[in-house]
DNA sequence: TCCAATCGTTAGTGTCACTAACAACGTAGG
DNA sequence: CCTACGTTGTTAGTGACACTAACGATTGGA
């Protein structure tokens, strides 16, 4: 009992649980919407990783989208065949691909884009702007240090 | 250009993937310590739940974890086998079972209660201690809302 | 020149979230 | 009392992700 009454209620505000949480409810929203033009998250990341930095070998898109080597080869596949980007040898280093983003790409990283705004407000729907603002923020500091 | 400059950066602090790298990386620290001692993230919700609300129908297990009824036989399945809870058919309701928690399963309770705020600390470490608060209350404000 | 590291790729693992269907059982309306 | 419907536990299966291992080709450094 002693042990118990610690322990009770904790389950509610473990924050690694709440993380989860939030996340799987936030990813649900967001598999959606992008559902519906037949992308997933992965797709806008490598999209918007390529209009910030522009052209970049997988590995490089590995790095900086997070997404693992091995399954960014099925996202370029997904993208090239729908020609948002295009893959080429590079002459430089002939191990290396170079991808580059399309102008339909581009176009349909505007699409994503508004479609992502949609779901942020409507995630976030049950904070004040100020409230958005910490939250982004600890999580930028969480995320940032590890 | 001009859409661009909106896009760019936008990755990086967009709230849904903030949420979704920083679950990520908590869950993946969740299941190492837990992973430790045979056990993962569902059997320390069904038995924190046991430990506060008392035996329950899997019914009532499944509302209240959040994991769903057909995954939460598994669980309980090997829940059963470590002797942490057992499962008997509910006299007064024939198509429910009665879980209860064991001494065992209250002492394992208490291990990965342990473990869990080792954890906490560990992945909440680059914040300090109000804005853990504030990032609980946050979390906690948007998973009640949904 | 030889060794180690890197790159893209394939294959495979385990966890989760989620759906569908089923038999057994309970409940409420007519 | 039947009948229709809802609930419960269970099995099976799907698809997205995170992650590991291994491979041939290529490159860079000692």
């Amino acid at each position: 009992m002693s042990e118990s009454t610690s322990e009770a209620r904790r389950l509610r505000t473990l924050p690694t649980r709440l993380l989860s949480l939030a996340a799987t409810y936030a990813d649900r929203r967001v598999n959606e919407a992008l559902g519906g033009v037949g992308a997933r998250k992965w797709h806008y990341a490598v999209l918007a990783t390529l209009d910030e930095f522009g052209s970049a070998s997988q590995a490089e898109l590995s790095d900086r989208t997070r997404i693992y080597r091995s399954d960014l080869v099925a996202v370029i596949n997904e993208l090239t065949e729908r020609r948002f980007v295009e893959r080429s040898p590079d002459p430089a280093d002939r191990r290396r691909n170079v991808v580059s983003m399309t102008a339909a790409g581009r176009h349909h990283l505007g699409q994503l884009d508004r479609l992502l705004t949609e779901v942020q407000d409507d995630v976030l729907a049950p904070l004040t702007s100020q409230d958005r603002e910490q939250l982004t923020r600890l999580l930028a500091a969480l995320v940032r240090e590890h």
